[in-house]
DNA sequence: CTACGTGCAAAGGCTTTGCGTGGGA
DNA sequence: TCCCACGCAAAGCCTTTGCACGTAG
């Protein structure tokens, strides 16, 4: 669990604490390797420990993302997603509007051109988003 | 206001009635031609008819939206944006990280390489979202 | 005249926070 | 010991809806 070492790492830092709590649900969080919203990695850290409360999960999940240890999605519109964040990788999503599964995916090529809409507009890219909904393949006949 | 007539088609073909609230409404956001959320739009229609409440604006734009005249949006993550739809238009957008403008591009061959990506994936695209987020021409020095 | 539309206020649904207690360092 | 962290409950924020009254067709 390299990540979590850097997680501990990075609370040591802040000046910050290494709870039981955060131990467990960055493990799990990390382990999961989904696009957990609060509400799921909640049941699943409930499981465990079921003394742990919703803020804690969200909290973490939010000291997470500072980290820079998880990225912070809004597929579905109205619900926050979180992903962990590996090293050196950026991918995009295609996303299944009728059993919601989530596949990953990633084209240089796109992105490429991607940097030359932003230079014919003047624009500096600092990230990007994009996503393709429809049907994955057990869901379309 | 070739969109303000189609709108009154759609609604006389469901039975719906052509109002005073929604013809103002359907006015105005058509012709601001921008990204709003139903809070901007909101105060706009007060301006001009301070008795229009927030509901019927918001229950408007749901109608524009089942009409095939308005796209929702989801860019800053919470909030819920709306914009007209020209005929056979698509397009993805420029967000500016700093002052919130928002640039609309199009690019067929970013199109067709998404479409490939699905297709080595057995994935059927119904629609999707491409945003950049970083700094426009203004915004970054 | 009837069904649809409107404004208001309140209910939802998720995210975020205040507070008193508990526990790492 | 001293903050930081925890769980709980409540507050925020938008979005959505129920209701009683008004009005287009």
């Amino acid at each position: 669990m390299k990540r979590l070492n850097d997680f501990e790492k990075y609370l040591s830092q802040k000046g910050l604490k290494i709870t039981r709590e955060r131990e467990k649900i960055v493990q799990l969080f990390l382990k999961s390797d989904k696009h957990l919203n609060v509400e799921e990695l909640y049941h699943k850290v409930k499981k465990i420990d079921p003394q742990i409360g919703y803020s804690t999960v969200y909290r973490t999940l939010r000291l997470l993302v500072k980290a820079n240890l998880a990225a912070e999605r809004h597929f579905g519109d109205r619900e926050t997603r979180f992903e962990p964040i590996r090293k050196n990788e950026h991918h995009d999503h295609l996303i299944c509007i009728k059993c919601g599964r989530i596949i990953e995916f990633e084209n240089k090529k796109i992105e490429e051109l991607q940097e030359e809409v932003a230079k014919r507009n003047d624009f500096e890219v600092v990230r990007h988003r994009l996503e393709l909904y429809g049907y994955c393949s057990r869901c379309k006949r």
